[in-house]
DNA sequence: TATGAATGAGACTTCATTCAT
DNA sequence: TATGAATGAAGTCTCATTCAT
């Protein structure tokens, strides 16, 4: 997607902006000198790739959701066929249960994502493209699905794309509040999902 | 639900709070400065009536969240039928496209409650209470539509709620992301997320 | 000494703070709450009977400058002879032994008065008052030990006060640390404090 | 006695603020500002040396009266025989009349040391040892009172002590408050101390 | 007269950013 | 280029004082 090469010190810092986060430090409390000792590299240093703290989070963000999306999407298409597709994606959202900066959250959850870091910065408009993106790989999905007949409602592919994103979101609140369903085990999650997305695209 | 009942001045600091949150204000960027205009009182009051900024916040939070379900609650209850529970459900979430602080967004996306705000103080263990208030309207809702005969699949509990969440949250997301479905108008989105339910749950 | 009368409330106000000060309050931390409620008064009553929290506590420190110094002048005048003075006057020294706010520490110490509260207002020029009062009696206990003929050195009035004010203070010096003279009890202490004195006046 | 080494800014902030203390201000109302003001440096330099004001008003105490006591001790060790080093220990103190802050006022009044400050952080117990310090000098100078034979009194050492203690006391009374005595000059004041210190120890 | 809720100036402290090295 | 010591703006919180009751 984004070909824009990074040099090693601005790999440094969103790498270890982006451990930071994951080991759940929050946005908006983290300080520059958190992510030079994060990047094993000087404060003063940040101020030679990017132009203020917020940039440097703002970048980190949007090459880390760019990673997770090509990886997600690298996974689902190594798999073949709709059910295989679509479990593979429940699969990678529950390896994220304990990644608190998990993007799919973000992609499918309604807040959407300009609102969860007020300063971000997205020159690029990148997050309009992850959206398509993902979109473009319900599509594929969704096309998977129909020519393997296991999709035959007549309807607007709004609604075939709400029923995948709906259903993941499902998912995604039972991974994220599993101790609230000690009687689902995660295989049966998936499997009422899967369950769910069959019955309403039929 | 909590009948605690609060000073002129606490509300004054509550409504302050929550005008600031809804007119799009970042919980952690809000300053004390900004609380106490808000509120239209001096910046010591504050601290005559909580402990911390954070615990002003907090109690804030969660009066609105009260507040907000005891709102949802009455107009779902006024409504008879399980469509018309469900559509109004609907239009519950659709008059907040504006409002950034919307409980139901936290409530049914998937990063969950605990999280949005890294300082909160949830001394009363509210925030359970509300998840459990809000599951109990959706077995009801569930109830009225198995007695309709709406309902007729053979499933877990889990299954049916996770459906109505599910369905939930995807309008959410065609609410939050509106402008990228112009050729869905509201009426529309409505009846797909309807029609969503209705196959899954038979 | 000062004849001037106090009011029910200033009288509350003046003993509310002695005994923070001899609870072992600072000058400098106390605030006008803590004065209000150890007087059992509004905070704002305090305001009616002194223009500042400085005024008040001034006027409490000089009040019971003048408590102290009666009490202690009216102790040493009800015993006879020259020994049996020194020795009331070093047993008021040794009871004060817990009291942090004894005026005798201060007008026996090298500080001084004005310097210990930064913002005394002593507009009646009452400390040198004091200090008078109290050289007065040294006087007279060096007549009257001049009469009894233990004092026969011939020397200045202010070389035999410096004896008798050095002798307390190095007494005091005792009372204030007795726990670095474990092999000296109390009233060892007070006689060799008297050897010193009967030593240097003759 | 402390071998610390400090660094150029801790030196700064340390002599700083006693310039501070020296011209008259009070340890409880020397506010950051004063302190960056005086050491000529930016405010948030100081939290880079010291956790807090208390840590820095603190340890600038301890660094001065260690090295009051230092040039004390040279100089009266420069002196030789008993008279010549008592009569440089009262030239010490003469010398301070204009020094509010003289480590001396505190090792000799009444109070001690560690009221004077309610704040004081003394990690490394140091004002025992500069109690012990001063104490030890005075032993030697008492040895070689008794050495040269002016010193026969047959006493414990505690009252031989409290002789010295008690007549330094006794004119740094008299340096503080010389407008009182205004009959008496520098050079009787000491002769009468002298005086003092030989009737007490023969 | 007596109160204490309310205020806001000013305190301490943090941290993004700069810049000499 | 890389650093981190230094800075000071801006944050949170305290508390002397006021004033409506």
């Amino acid at each position: 997607m984004d070909n824009i090469k990074y040099s090693e010190k601005e790999l440094a810092i969103f790498n270890g902006l982006i451990n930071l986060i994951k080991d759940g430090a929050n946005l908006y409390s983290i300080t520059v000198s958190e992510i030079a000792k994060a990047a094993d590299i000087g404060k003063g240093t940040i101020y030679d790739y990017f132009k203020t703290k917020e940039e440097a989070i703002s970048k980190a963000i949007l090459y880390s959701i760019n990673n997770e999306i090509e990886y997600a999407i690298d996974r689902v298409t190594s798999k073949h066929g709709f059910k295989d597709k679509y479990y593979e994606m429940l699969n990678i959202i529950a390896e994220n249960l304990e990644n608190k900066f998990f993007t799919m959250n973000m992609l499918l959850s309604a807040g959407g994502f300009e609102e969860f870091y007020e300063y971000l910065i997205d020159e690029q408009y990148s997050i309009p493209l992850y959206i398509s993106r993902v979109e473009k790989e319900i599509d594929n999905l969704l096309d998977i699905g129909f020519k393997e007949g296991k999709i035959t409602v007549n309807e607007d592919q709004y609604y075939k794309r709400m029923v995948i994103k709906s259903s993941l979101s499902g998912f995604t609140d039972y991974v994220n509040m599993k101790e609230r369903y000690p009687e689902i085990d995660m295989e049966r999650a998936m499997d009422l999902s899967y369950k769910m997305v069959i019955k309403s695209l039929n």
